[in-house]
DNA sequence: GTGAAAGCGCTAACAA
DNA sequence: TTGTTAGCGCTTTCAC
């Protein structure tokens, strides 16, 4: 890589000089400038970014902490920040928790060294269910600006991106109301998570406003998934609704129901949360709740990025709700 | 963030002490070096991250450029990747080239400024189909070294990562013919990228060699997949075996089958490319080739490590092969 | 055993 | 209009 020393030498000016000129300062020469730039071009000459973030202590760099980068929806979040990042001249780090509390904090601790100028995160499923937060705020505390998405910790001040999960699949629950369903079941694979809890509060409260019977089918990650659906269904024979909280119980569910001739959707309407190219996977396609992944990831950077910019009040931190909505595809009659 | 100027400060010694101190050097007392570990710890003193990689003239980050994130083989890679790259202590940085060669080398030109030491990378598709590789040369000229992992540009001279795409689809296609199947179909809606075109290859071989009659077909990324997969299959009703390229139509293909009454893997006998979690969205789940994707991540890795510690031959690239294998679930006979 | 000083590449205040 | 200098935080050589 060529430096400002190289430049300055070979064109006998000094090293200020030619910074100036190719940060278009008024002070240097019309000549200069364009020998200057000249050389710069042919040499392919490029700022060097550690000089610059060690200069101007700050590294227009973003640490992104996922808990799992094989979940789309987060990594739809993550093309989201990424995007916004890039548009507003920043990088991003990415460190991926796989769910766990000790790689969250050792993240943390990694990239709070002068690496990154803030962070973005989704909260492990191992941090949510220990309820431990401290690592925040000490990171918080030290300067580095935190924004959270989707799975946040309520009690940690800073700024927030959220889905309105309740409002979902409350709504999710009352459209398959509307279709004369009375038998509506709740699928979830992921009870530990804060947004787990709140789909099904959502269905709870739509269910018992109408005086339904709940049905809950809580799956272990280390469950066969498509076997307990099936069993399920097949017990269950008055099942004539799903809303399913997880990416894949939903699709999973129609599969089964097809196996077990269950008409979808003329007997069985179904809801899930997959993405588009997984709700391919069965027929009738899956009709979804979308929670629009890269609007909340470009929310979150453009957060992020404000509070580096010192355009937030210091002490004064906003919670962005993004709105789902509701794709219907095959499995529901509307 | 506390510096070792502060430390020196309030311990009355001079930077450098500190410095030797917290370093473990010899030269400094013990009495000292405690005093000055003690401060430090108390004040959870990091090294500054930014200040080391100018001094140091390396930055212990990885540049890594994937087409896409949500192809969940590439994030995997990149799990491999991120994790080999941690266990070494080193960072990653993530770009997302979203398949577009203009997004690639801005990525390329936007890291090469001293923010990385080097690059792993898969070669986007728009970049393939158009066989430029002109920016990969300038980077590896300009010292930072790439090692390219699943789509690789033959003609540029650096480190490379591959599956054996061929024997892959060449073997499973073997093994329908093992299983008396007779009309054997190709599904891939990636003809575009050179592992694509390798396992149509390794297909045509296995079926030309017991003078079977090729079944292709090829899928476009504005197709309705589903659609495509089931007219083809109610049309070619004598289709008894099906390979997929591609990460989903195997699933589809099942979907399909089973709605047209084809019973699987009894009349038809279906191998797909998808990922454990996906061949669970069909019933029977899908036999697959794995590709161990988060090996090919930590072996990229390790190579680049590998070659930044200097410990490799300047002009003495090497390739490395990783084998598939084929796991059986219940869309075969064996 | 400890400290002063140089230098990594850059910007910017100040001097000429 | 151009150059000199200090300094960002750190390591390391050399002097004391």
């Amino acid at each position: 890589m060529v430096t400002l020393k190289q430049l300055a030498k070979e064109l006998n000016v000094s090293i200020s000089t030619v910074s100036k000129a190719l940060n278009n300062s008024e002070e240097i020469g019309g000549e200069t400038v364009k020998r200057v730039k000249e050389l710069a071009a042919l040499y392919n000459y490029r700022p060097n970014k550690v000089a610059l973030s060690l200069k101007q202590n700050r590294t227009k760099t973003i640490g992104v902490i996922i808990p799992d980068i094989l979940n789309r929806f987060l990594a739809k979040v993550l093309i989201g920040i990424e995007q916004e990042a890039t548009a507003n001249g920043y990088n991003i780090i990415t460190c991926v928790s796989n769910e766990m509390l000790d790689k969250e904090i050792s993240s943390l601790q990694l990239l709070a060294n002068g690496s990154v100028d803030g962070f973005i995160l989704a909260i492990s499923e191992e941090t949510q269910i220990k309820n431990e937060t401290s690592h925040f705020v000490k990171t918080i505390n030290q300067g580095l600006p935190i924004v959270m998405f989707d799975r946040v910790a309520n009690d940690v001040l800073c700024d927030k991106v959220i889905v309105d999960d309740f409002e979902a699949t409350y709504n999710g629950t009352k459209s398959l109301i509307t279709e004369k369903r009375k038998h509506i079941a709740f699928f979830s694979s992921i009870d530990d998570l804060s947004v787990g809890k709140l789909r099904e509060k959502g269905y709870l409260k739509a269910v018992s406003e109408e005086n339904l019977k709940p049905y809950l089918l809580k799956i272990d990650k280390l469950d066969d998934v498509q076997q307990k659906i099936y069993e399920f269904l097949k017990e269950n024979n008055s099942i004539d609704g799903v809303i399913s909280a997880d990416s894949s119980s939903g699709v999973i569910a129609i599969n089964a129901a097809s196996k077990l001739g269950i008409e979808v959707p003329k007997n069985l309407s179904v809801i899930g949360y997959s993405s588009k190219a997984i709700s391919n996977h069965c027929i009738p396609k899956l009709t979804t709740i979308r929670q629009h992944a890269k609007d909340i990831g470009a929310c979150a950077a453009q957060l992020l990025i404000k509070r580096l910019q010192n355009n937030e009040p210091k002490d004064e931190f906003s919670t962005r709700i993004i709105k789902t909505s509701l794709v219907s595809a095959g499995s529901t009659l509307s």
